[in-house]
DNA sequence: GGGTATTGTTCAGTGCACCGACGAATACGA
DNA sequence: TCGTATTCGTCGGTGCACTGAACAATACCC
């Protein structure tokens, strides 16, 4: 069987900008803060006393990946873990001055980035470009909990 | 400051169309094989022969990656590698017959796998995400090595 | 009120992805 | 030809991302 031709691969487009995104975060937003850390502050800086479940949930992270995401940032002082007094099962997340002011510091450096990133399209391109992944990535998304959001199952 | 709205930052909706892509690959292709270790297969079925480097160029891995990818992958009984008698730095790479029967086995899954992955879009969107994509990738791994395929430098 | 189910977190295991440093082999230049 | 530079592969370290299993706290139902 001949070899298929990788660059109609959406899998394979997807990594190839993970990666492109990657790099350029590298160079100009923060070697110390990842992109994904960024995202768990901004939803924090949105919604304070999230917890983590939750904030794994807006940001798209299963429960493992979250847990060492704040860790880290816990262990960077970018945030505080408290238990729940309502139910201690949980932990209730908040982040720390030092925190804002990181959160402040690379949204600025991230839109810039984000610019640079987007360079190559119009501006009417980007909307498509926003709308064709959300729409690609929903779906999918969406095959997994068949019936998630349907009428209430049997 | 105010929260960003993620939905409009690429790198996240770059993260989160890889993470549909990878769920639906583990149910639709295989639990083993990944969608990188595909690539690796695929572009061996088309160069036999490569060493590890242009291998991992070819797909887009650094050589720490590629050369992890390339172990499970020699572990499974898929490749062989063995060093280049004219140059004894290099390994040159070749599937095994188990791995030509295993590619031409996901082959026709992966096919299967982005036809449902790409349903929600229309032929001539495809077309736009595609090209989207690579421009947006391309141009960023342009700015990596400035000068790179430019006039020859100084 | 007590047993069962659900939920939030953690832990172990696997795999991708990067960087920087290292050793071995080769290429190049004085 | 000898020394330096480059190139290929490896190794160590960090971080993201998933699954499945374990554990504790809470919710629910008889």
């Amino acid at each position: 069987m001949a070899a298929a031709d990788l660059t109609t691969h959406p899998g394979h487009l997807a990594r190839r900008l993970q990666q492109a995104h990657y790099l350029l975060w590298n160079t100009m937003v923060s070697e110390e803060i990842t992109s994904p850390q960024f995202a768990v502050l901004n939803t924090l800086v949105a919604e304070p006393g999230l917890d983590q479940r939750t904030v794994g949930e807006r940001v798209g992270l299963d429960r493992s990946t979250i847990a060492e995401v704040i860790s880290r940032l816990g262990r960077r002082g970018l945030l505080d873990k408290v238990r729940d007094p309502e139910d201690g099962r949980r932990f209730l997340l908040r982040l720390t001055d030092e925190g804002l002011r990181t959160h402040r510091k690379l949204t600025v450096r991230t839109a810039r980035m984000n610019q640079v990133f987007l360079a190559p399209l119009t501006a009417e391109e980007r909307t498509v470009f926003f709308d064709l992944i959300r729409r690609v990535s929903d779906a999918a998304e969406g095959l997994r909990n068949p019936g998630e959001s349907l009428v209430a199952p049997g």
